[in-house]
DNA sequence: GTGTTAAGTTAGTGTTTGCTAGGTTAGCAG
DNA sequence: CTGCTAACCTAGCAAACACTAACTTAACAC
């Protein structure tokens, strides 16, 4: 029987990983009901019943995939970013930021696309990755806002409000994105930024000074 | 034979109408490969060779449904919208604006869905409702913008990117809304558009005055 | 009434789907 | 070399799927 070229035999753990790899790609592209485990498989490069072994349904693959996008995700903390927020550069900060939001929005579109339709599809852990990711960074945001308007830097809006609308401002075009996989706006993400910054910053400022 | 109640009979037009109506509603919830023409049939009140009758495959009625949307929308201006453009109130400008989009997204919540759906499927037509709506929200915007500045009002920011960075603010929590079906945004929706409305134009203006 | 049209139904078609029973083979321990 | 564990395959199940052939019946014109 002519053995099927030179596929290495993986250990469990390293063929769960392959698993999980191909299907964030495909569940990511088609969602889940326009994704056959046939074509999951296929994509593993092992055949249907070793899906099985690793995971019972394919619902429960699907599910350990948003599981485990929700939790890689954690150490999202960035050096440039701190070292603004103690330098008290607000331009630096807010631009470094945006630039984060933006680069993760664009090297992650499998993610992002895998998270709108599992929010679409009402699965269980749709909200999950919003309460641990983003609740996480609307809190650092705001507090950082909260902050700066205690020390008089900026006026007294919301900080709540003020961190969703910057958020808004910048993670909107992220996702167009990766919906559309539209690679237009890589051209004028710098532009984008130092625009959205400038009048976000000018918007909340207190000093009457314009930064440009 | 016990006659099946008291269905009426439709024209055509009309049952087409109800089918359309009825898969507005289910694809939105469920998408269109979590459909089934089955549950399509039964939510329009009728059986599955009726559906056929009126649309040659499942992706036809799809299609349709997407198109029929893109159409529907297009008379999108409003009395208040103009009356603050002409009155140069650019505050009472941007809050309508905000309004009209927050409350676009919440009424119509079926279509974010349904476009959303659309677009991440890479359905054909999913461009077609930005093409056709969005770009010409867009263009409104920055001619406005483009004016203003022209006008001295503004600084001299793009305009273009600007009209982005606001319809950010606002559209993201739309989207938020309609995906997640979050009602919690709806309470403080009045203060969130005054909060990001007094940020951008505090953040684009010219004067050096602070606006509250 | 009677004939015609078209809206509606019943009862399937072949295919694809998620999933599995049972057998095969690679790799390591002794 | 031998035996055992577990990674992997072949082959196929029952159910659900998109879709249809063939029939029935309501509604209107004359």
């Amino acid at each position: 029987m002519a053995r099927p070229a030179a596929r290495p035999r993986l250990t469990a753990a390293e063929r769960r990983a392959a698993i999980v790899q191909a299907a964030i790609r495909l569940f990511a592209e088609k969602g889940f009901e326009g994704t056959t485990t046939r074509e999951l498989a296929a994509a593993a490069g092992v055949t249907e019943p070793v899906l099985y072994q690793h995971f019972a349904t394919k619902r429960d693959l699907y599910t350990a995939i948003i599981e485990s996008t929700c939790e890689v995700e954690q150490k999202s903390s960035d050096a440039e970013l701190e070292a603004a927020r103690h330098a008290g550069d607000d331009r630096r900060f807010f631009t470094r930021l945006a630039e984060l939001v933006l680069d993760w929005h664009r090297r992650n579109s499998d993610v992002v696309r895998l998270l709108l339709f599992s929010g679409l599809g009402h699965h269980e852990l749709a909200d999950l990755f919003f309460q641990r990711q983003v609740a996480v960074y609307y809190d650092m945001l705001t507090g950082y806002l909260r902050e700066r308007i205690r020390a008089g830097a900026f006026r007294r809006i919301d900080p709540y409000l003020a961190a969703r609308g910057f958020t808004g401002m910048v993670a909107h075009q992220g996702l167009a994105m990766a919906i559309f996989e539209d690679r237009s706006l890589e051209k004028v993400q710098r532009k984008l930024i130092q625009t959205v910054v400038a009048i976000f910053l000018n918007g909340i400022a207190k000093e009457r000074s314009q930064s440009r």
